[in-house]
RNA sequence: GGGAGGGUAGCGAAGUGGCUAAACGCGGCAGACUGUAAAUCUGUUACCUCCGGUUUCGGCAGUUCGAAUCUGCCCCCUCCCA
């Protein structure tokens, strides 16, 4: 069984635009692809880690993955999937991003000589000339094809700025470039980003009449068929100092029973005859599955050691085994002799927002504090109980410590 | 450039002088039930609070005892015509 085969049982694949060639390049380790990465934030998140993730399957088997940091299209902002336009980041910005991006990566797979390629579009893009490009690959695209495309039908209705209008022109030049300059065959992408892809064969066909192959990647939705990886305080970050690794864990150990099989398929690397195993297990296992899920996904993030730590933690608040040791903690600095009020406490580690919140937390029965339910508004932490660490449960699930020098 | 219609809480959407911190729906949070799931039910959802108070309806300036609601100017968005 080839990688591609794999790739399809992992349900990984959305669109292909010539299969049999395709299955051919990278069963056989002959291709060279890219990947895209927009810098709009300074982590990557989620969504991004299912396209490491292939990234690295395909790697495992002798093709030659190349990360394209998008330093010169995130000046533009793609407009793909979004009803809204998109606000313009400063170079600034970008060019932290980048490295930001730049780090996580590397982390995660290995670049060098013969191995991963990192680049950034902005190596080109941002010296491109108007008027030559117009007069270069202007005349290769159709307006009224792009018209056409999906992502921008959606748009002609709420409205499309010339700007983005350019990004599909943009990322097509990229593929161009990475073909002729790379040897580049091949470019992956998330679904949303077949009608850029496909301009981008277009071009190299155009202009060097040769062909370059397009496969996009299914997004990762739940039963619900919203994107996964966000959650009400925003995305699931792999940045460890923006989701811990703890609520890293905790995110993948509660998601919908519906949703674990998938996840594990599209996400992890457990090899498929395990995972046609588990399929089978009886539904009392689900939990088990879940644990499964989130330790292979945080450990592949943040490390062995993390992974088991948060995997400690977890059992040790819910079900009363492991150590505790390892829960999210805030520290507090400056605490008077008296100490301080709970919720004052609970906004600095931004378990609350504002203290009506909290208020109505403790009305409702929502806060614990060291295994008991808070019932005063008012309670106050002593300076000798934050020295020992404060564990404060919020709802059903969310536990912090709070603790000083 | 001309014409029309808009901008209300996280989102959608009521409200056209006081009874409005602002209906309703979604979303969020909490409680019950469960399996750290889903579904369901209940409560809650600007900020600070003991009573009570403070700041909100694109922005600024007015009219008024009183403005999300009326007037002027400005900014932004959508549609139609160029």
């Amino acid at each position: 069984m080839g990688i591609y085969e794999e790739l399809i049982e992992r349900g990984l694949l959305a669109q292909v635009t010539d299969e049999k060639e395709i299955r051919d390049l990278i069963n056989n380790g002959k291709a060279t692809f890219y990947i895209g990465f927009d810098p709009t934030a300074d982590s990557l998140h989620v969504g991004h880690f299912m396209t490491l993730v292939l990234m690295k399957r395909l790697q495992q088997v002798g093709n030659r993955p190349i990360a394209l940091l998008g330093g010169g299209t995130g000046m533009i902002g793609d407009p793909s999937g979004r009803s809204d336009l998109r606000k313009v980041l400063t170079v600034e910005d970008i060019d932290h991003n980048v490295n930001c991006f730049k780090k996580q990566m590397e982390r995660f797979i290995e670049f060098g000589e013969g191995k991963a390629m990192l680049i950034n579009n902005a190596d080109w893009i941002r010296n491109l000339n108007y008027i030559d490009l117009l007069r270069d690959v202007g005349a290769c695209f159709s307006v009224n094809h792009m018209l056409a495309a999906e992502c921008y039908k959606q748009r002609m209705e709420r409205g499309l700025s010339f700007l983005e209008f350019n990004y599909m022109i943009m990322q097509a030049y990229d593929f161009y470039y990475l073909h002729e300059h790379y040897g580049c065959n091949m470019q992956f992408g998330g679904d949303d980003q077949w009608s850029n892809m496909l301009a981008g064969t277009e071009l190299i066909r155009k202009k060097t009449g040769k062909d370059a192959y397009a496969m996009t990647i299914t997004l990762l939705l739940n039963s619900e068929g919203k994107k996964m990886g966000k959650t009400a305080s925003g995305a699931v970050w792999l940045d460890p100092n923006k989701t811990s690794p703890f609520d890293f864990y905790q995110y993948w150990r509660n998601v919908d029973d519906a949703d674990v099989m998938k996840c594990l398929k599209m996400l992890t690397f457990i090899p498929l005859e395990q995972l046609r195993e588990m399929e089978k297990w009886d539904d009392s296992r689900i939990n088990e599955k879940k644990m499964i899920l989130a330790h292979e996904l945080t450990e592949l993030v943040h490390g062995k050691d993390e992974a088991d730590k948060a995997q400690a933690a977890a059992l040790a608040l819910f079900s009363g085994e492991g150590d505790d040791n390892n829960m999210p903690t805030t520290e507090l600095e400056n605490v008077p002799e008296e100490g301080v009020q709970l919720l004052d406490a609970m906004v600095t580690a931004k378990l609350i927002t504002s203290k009506g919140e909290g208020r109505r937390l403790i009305e409702q029965g929502g806060v614990s504090v060291n295994g008991e339910k808070v019932t005063d508004v008012y309670l106050v932490l002593t300076k000798a109980m934050l020295q020992s660490g404060v564990k404060i449960k919020k709802g059903k699930k969310i536990f912090h410590k709070i603790v000083t020098k």
